[in-house]
DNA sequence: GCGGATCGTTACGCAAGCGTTTCTTTCGTC
DNA sequence: GACGAAAGAAACGCTTGCGTAACGATCCGC
């Protein structure tokens, strides 16, 4: 079942999620880490990092750097691959997974609360 | 009237929204950044520097940065108020607008596609 | 096993954001 | 007019992310 929004919604939904986002969490991710970690999250694994940088359209470089910022915070972690050891496989973490279950929460929330 | 999302519709209507303006978007603006074009686009003038900052519980200079690099990209404008010379008012632009309302129809879009 | 291809990381110089502090302009009050 | 308060900007040193290019480790076909 699609989620249909007027384009108030849309942004307004948008709008109050940033808003309570921005004053709630001091980690402050880009919206590419957001990205790669939402990925990680709702996409079956196995994840790589040649592999996100595709989906992503941005460099190798670019998720490694992503990788480290978000494992330093315990949203992701990194495992050898024994199957083929030049690919690193990244993992979920329990706080990753909480992290996003608030994020999901407050999506639900202010979307609940939407007017218009 | 509300929008009723589940925990899977909010997080999928995030993730794929957050990898099309990925894609898309070589800007990539800080949520910071996004919360502030969208408050000065979705709520009623006159928007100041102070009033921002207070709005979304960061320091001056956060604001400060924020429409100077904003204001590059012509997403936002500043004018200085004229009966309070001390004050800034943060203006709209064609651009932003335009800017605004594609991020708005590519949450439509997705929104559309959410299945479960 | 050797040589080329592939994977992820690291190195480099650069640009942009951060928080704190200081400065400049303007206001309001005495 | 003088003076403290307020608004926004600029300065400072630091951290983090960027793109490009180079690097080690590993795989695979011959």
């Amino acid at each position: 079942m699609p989620v249909e929004l007027t384009p108030s919604q849309a942004l307004g939904l948008w709008h109050s999620v940033s808003l309570a986002q921005v004053r709630v969490d001091s980690r402050d991710l880009t919206l590419r880490q957001l990205a790669i970690l939402l990925h990680v999250y709702l996409v079956p694994p196995p994840h790589t990092v040649r592999g996100l940088a595709a989906t992503l359209g941005v460099t190798k470089p670019v998720i490694t750097r992503a990788l480290d910022t978000m494992g330093a915070l315990g949203l992701v972690d990194r495992v050898r691959d024994d199957r083929d050891r030049r690919n690193v496989i990244i993992k979920r973490t329990v706080e990753g997974a909480l992290y996003l279950e608030k994020l999901g929460d407050l999506i639900i929330l202010q979307g609940r609360h939407l007017s218009l």
